[in-house]
DNA sequence: ACGGAACTTGAGGTATAGTTCAGGTTCTAC
DNA sequence: GTAGAACCTGAACTATACCTCAAGTTCCGT
């Protein structure tokens, strides 16, 4: 169940502790559902208080965002971590990283935000949740280098543009569900060092 | 400079006329720099008209976009098959286009939503711009899978994902400019033929 | 040069969503 | 049990953008 630690500042009257955990969760619903621009409104309505409740509370989105975000974000990529480094070489390691986050970004809206880091400026929790993974993602990236099993061009600066553009094919309702996979297999395949590939770039 | 063919239902007054090329101008100048979710009050105001006279001459945002877009989609698509058509083999000519087609819709974003198919359902004559488009491609793709030089997998079926993400690709303010080249040239490696390769997918 | 059809205007109504705050309610320490 | 702080509510205001229509303006044939 993991206590909710945030800092207990001035202690809470009994009844709007309560009502912050319910925004929170309600919260973390919505957001799974539609992503982080979720409407505050609908927040509310879930978790059966006002709008201006939520203001009360948290202040703004970005605040509420980084309250509930962070943790949810964390363990989920740690679990996607964890089991790519269950891969047997470099290489493995790495495309099952991508291919980790990519799937996340597929069945939870609040996470694709989060892994393309589309979220506002202020949640500077969750921007350290990120940059974990992004660090975590470089060292892979390094190792496959190094191993010589990764294409020499490519770099930790192209990530964000892989994510990116993998959430906008988990959010494209006219595509097939599992169309980023397929996107993903190429790109996995593009991304493995060149075995005597002629470079392209006729002109 | 080609007569803009509207059938003339009942001849315009000379006014209204004037309006209506006034409105066309500042609509394909609006919908190149922000893309076609443009706001029609920015292209009135652009043409020195008020919104309800937009709504007079063309009914519906659908119907600008179709009476205005399609023309200027067709010439630049257009102009990008020709282009490709100058590649030396099947493969060639197809990653050309591809590359053509991404190109386009870098350097602008009413022509990246029309690849990317984001308009809407109404704008039948654009569709039918994009259709030929898209036939195009599926030509190369065939061609190139007869050659033997495209992966095997890829479909004409997969081709609206790559050009949904590379408009996401262009359209992300936060990428480098030149980001989308980067993941092409990426995902064109993955999509020819595979020389040896052991097919990924571990598990 | 004028009457009426054609055309334009822009304010107003709709909808979505954010954000605030005066006033009413509820809790809790005493 | 009650005072008063803490809390909550929801209407109100902001902003964006769509779409409409009554009233006013412009054009053009005669």
């Amino acid at each position: 169940m993991m206590s909710s630690m945030t800092a207990p500042e001035h202690p809470l009257r009994r009844d709007a502790a309560r009502n912050v955990e319910r925004v929170k969760a309600a919260a973390i619903d919505v957001f799974r559902e539609v992503g982080l621009q979720a409407p505050l409104e609908e927040i509310a309505r879930r978790a059966g208080v006002s709008v201006g409740t939520i203001y009360n509370r948290f202040g703004s989105r970005e605040a509420l965002i980084d309250a509930v975000v962070p943790d949810v974000a964390a363990a989920k990529l740690d679990a996607v971590r964890r089991t790519a480094m269950e891969g047997p070489d470099e290489w493995e390691r790495l495309a099952r990283y991508l291919e980790g986050l990519c799937a996340l970004q597929a069945e939870d809206p609040a996470l694709s935000d989060v892994i393309a880091r589309a979220y506002p400026d202020g949640a500077t929790a969750l921007a350290r949740v990120c940059s974990a993974s992004i660090d975590h993602a470089a060292t892979l990236i390094d190792e496959a280098h190094t191993a010589g099993v990764l294409r020499a061009r490519f770099t930790a600066a192209d990530l964000p543009a892989l994510l990116i553009a993998n959430r906008a094919l988990v959010g494209a309702p006219q595509l097939d569900p599992e169309a980023w996979r397929r996107m993903l297999d190429i790109v996995l395949d593009g991304l493995r060092a060149d075995f005597g590939r002629r470079p392209r770039r006729g002109r």
